[in-house]
DNA sequence: CCGCTTGGTCCACTTAGTGGACAATGCCCG
DNA sequence: CGGGCATTGTCCACTAAGTGGACCAAGCGG
């Protein structure tokens, strides 16, 4: 019997599974990070199963209504079953309610975009996005963009707060956590970048993903101080400077302590 | 190698595959049923499964964030991965935009609860709901609840508006088709509902799914003239007497119609 | 025209998944 | 308070379901 390890838990718990749901999972999860979904090959190259394999498991979550073949594009994307099954968990999970309001007054009153991510096991992932009105912004980061803890604003702020253990296990093999965005994340960047953050309550990202994009971000802590969530900024260098980044990163810890207070409450 | 068929299609058509996808779908969807979720034992009654393979497939959901298990009620729920994808998924189908003002018109001007469902291969599955003002009301019907197409007043308006062919099929093994629901939705009872609906425009459903709980429906059509979806409105008999159901269909036909615009247009 | 990438299918091999069986816990009722 | 019953969870021998190497076809660019 093979044994899978659950990617999310602070060890690697082996669960008597199946081999297949976490394939599966794994495929949702990579179409669902662009919003114009991914090629075959692209599936193959990104989890390392065959072809075949990608193929057929494509073919039968198409069948279940869980992905769909565009033919224009050649590309596979979420389908309607997806949706479905998403607007019945929503009502559990409504970061919409919880978050808009303050990602509004963010853009509105600094004209960058403004973003919530949520914690999801080892990675943050956009849930929400409120366009700025400055006229040049970076499309780095929309709703579904997974990032590693630790990468990106909203992930530096996260890994800043989370517990010292879990923060060292994470730095412990942090080029294998990092994957392709350890380039412009070395570990050396990202400790000089913790211990910045854990200072000033909130995290500047320099353009780490993508030069010239910068970022702020400020965490959301549930009941009992664990950071669930992180609200962010981002935009292009000149809007981030040092001068200016008291400004935003006030706002954004009280955006942060308001939303905090609304998930404690 | 296993050929399974799929559920949807005109004919079922095989498709190679992985039978794991099949299940695991199948338990998606039916935890989707209930806001509350499904205990083990309600899954293992509904798939036909064996309870082994269902707790074993449920942990490697659990695993991937795609279940929770609510450790409260020892329901399994809909997890946080399923919200996220399906919130990427909604960027495709966005029928809050599209039929939620009709729905909200539809509560207003008549007191009684508004739905929009849309068809899923061979079942009807209510994506939105507006409550209406009255203070009795029906929970028969919510956002998640699946109808084999031609049970209840959105299914029966959707067989009613099928091509010809498609319906007779499904009316050829109804019994089995309506499954649960062919105690009320006897043949003979649809298909003079399916004849009258023809007729109006609209169905009435005379509490074929609960007794009292009655309900109204209008079709929305794609470019194509095939129906995609209905606009309901459910409640007590007494707000769904004969001489109200022409005020209720004609608000019911104009919302639907409208809808129809928006989604050809 | 040929090399290269992509989409799709086949089928022998074997590993991953299955499910009968067992154990433990909790609850109701006589 | 003990026996019946429902529920959750785990084990492991068996085998069918899934795998992936191999193959074919189509499309594209040079």
């Amino acid at each position: 019997m093979a044994r899978i390890t659950v990617p999310q838990g602070t060890q690697p718990i082996p669960v008597q599974g199946t081999q297949v749901v976490r394939r599966v999972a794994a495929l949702l999860r990579m179409i669902g990070r662009k919003p114009g979904g991914m090629s075959l090959p692209g599936l193959v190259r990104e989890t390392e199963l065959t072809r075949p394999t990608v193929h057929r498991l494509l073919a039968s979550l198409a069948a279940e209504g869980l992905v769909d073949h565009d033919a224009a594009s050649g590309n596979w994307i979420l389908g309607p079953e997806v949706f479905l099954l998403g607007s019945v968990a929503a009502a559990r999970f409504s970061f919409d309610e919880l978050a808009r309001p303050g990602l509004r007054r963010l853009a509105e009153e600094t004209g960058e975009s403004a973003f919530y991510s949520i914690v999801r096991g080892r990675e943050t992932v956009c849930v929400l996005r409120e366009e700025g009105t400055f006229p040049v912004r970076s499309f780095v980061l929309h709703e579904g963009v997974r990032f590693p803890v630790g990468v990106a604003s909203a992930g530096m702020v996260i890994l800043a707060f989370l517990p010292k253990e879990e923060r060292e296990e994470i730095l412990a093999d942090w080029d294998e956590h990092a994957g392709s965005f350890g380039a412009g994340h070395t570990l050396e960047i990202v400790r000089k970048g913790l211990a910045e953050t854990a200072l000033r309550g909130y995290s500047v990202n320099p353009g780490l993903v993508l030069e010239g994009s910068w970022g702020m971000g400020a965490a959301v802590f549930d009941r009992d101080g664990r950071p669930v969530g992180a609200v962010s900024m981002t935009g292009i260098e000149p809007r981030f400077r040092a001068e200016r980044q008291p400004f935003l990163g006030k706002l954004l810890l009280e955006e942060a302590h308001r939303i905090t207070a609304k998930l404690q409450g």
